[in-house]
DNA sequence: ACAACCGTTCGACGTCCCTCGAAGCGTCCG
DNA sequence: CGGACGCTTCGAGGGACGTCGAACGGTTGT
């Protein structure tokens, strides 16, 4: 492996395009990657099998799922020396108009079905808090949490062998946020509602004024 | 021009054994890099048409030799980059005892046949300061400085087409240095009578305790 | 149990590009 | 002027690699 090689791994639209994508810090699953840069399924797979291994990339696996990941801050600054030489700058946008886009992804965000991001955490915490989430190495729903969610018009999911609370790991955090049926549900819910909006076409969310209230009647500071 | 693209340049390992060579920030000939990296001239003249046409060296044309030279800061920090994720460092002996090495590069050095580096500029000074030496738009030999050749027991030379003083490009210090028949008789000189030394095979140069004195005798501040 | 989905392996096809030698052009030197 | 040298262009050969579709194993959800 020299600096050829390395080089190499890089010198490809397809792989190129991986690594642009993946600079956002969230991370992707191999087809949600082969989509983004219009290529088969397989042919993805052995490029993300060539940049896992040449060091670049960080796999984790869940399920069905292969989740990737920038492997090192070092990776990022090679990615960015390089756009810095690449004149038709395909990643210079997110400079101008997307620093704030990024944040937006960071605070809200969709991940699959459920909530992600800053937000994502806060609304566990306050769960906790008021004892509707058992977290930690065995998460759940209390009995409290099934009649809070009832109270919210949320019918509490049953069955499906899809488990009501996991924990999902969130890249832009480090921390695990909400998933399981209960968080989809409750993202559905606030979709619906119109707590959350989708900005645009992307996975980013923004919190809306009736979001903000709902926040303060349901999960607001105990009395 | 993408970033795939700019990578593919280094994605050759001629190529990165060019850049690589050209670390050291001196300019190297077309034909010095084909015999450094082990190809045919035809080769290295394709990929040198490559690197240059995409950015990442500059080429500067002095008869029929052609220097090749890293073209911008960016270009560094983009090999550096490369070579922080290449496990078989070929460059990295580098930066343990070669850090001094390039010191000494950029302070003496052979250039073809003549002096080049900091030591080389200090030489000029000191000959144009006492009168020896006519630099600038018209360089040449002046009688004193004929005179001072002789005294030195260097031969002036002549009967040749080559011009007697002549500026060369000196990459490491941005300023002309001293070339031509006297460039190349002042440093045979130098190498003969041990005022200068070879360090191991490379074309370093160290000023020896006898090149001290004879540059107090010769060159030293006028009384 | 069954269907849907994610990811993987394999073989085949086509393309890109790295390499060299021979021939030619311009410059420098005697 | 004639020889030496540095560099370039051209064509041909050959290896490396990116791409896809089809078939398969494993996991998830109904």
């Amino acid at each position: 492996m020299d600096l050829a090689a390395v080089a190499g791994l890089l010198a490809d639209r397809t792989r190129a395009a991986f690594c642009l994508a993946l600079l956002d810090g969230r991370a992707w699953t191999a087809s949600e990657l082969a989509r983004h840069a219009g290529v088969a399924r397989s042919t993805a797979t052995s490029h993300l099998h060539l940049l896992v291994d040449g060091g670049l990339l960080a796999e984790e696996r869940h399920g069905r799922h292969r989740y990737l990941r920038v492997a090192d801050h070092r990776v990022l600054e090679l990615i960015e020396s390089l756009a810095a030489l690449a004149p038709r700058q395909t990643v210079r946008p997110r400079s101008l108009s997307a620093s704030g886009r990024q944040q937006a992804l960071a605070r809200a965000r969709l991940c699959y079905d459920h909530l992600a991001g800053a937000v994502s955490l806060t609304v566990i915490d306050a769960m906790v808090e008021r004892g509707l989430l058992r977290w930690g190495p065995d998460p759940g729903l209390t009995h409290e949490g099934a009649a809070w969610l009832t109270e919210l018009g949320i019918a509490v999911p049953s069955g499906s062998r899809r488990p009501l609370v996991r924990a999902c790991l969130d890249w832009t955090e480090r921390r695990p946020h909400l998933a399981g049926a209960v968080g989809a549900a409750l993202c559905d819910h606030a979709l619906t509602t119109g707590w959350l909006v989708r900005i645009g076409t992307t996975r980013a969310l923004t919190v809306t004024p009736a979001g903000r209230r709902a926040w303060h009647d349901h999960l607001g500071p105990r009395p």
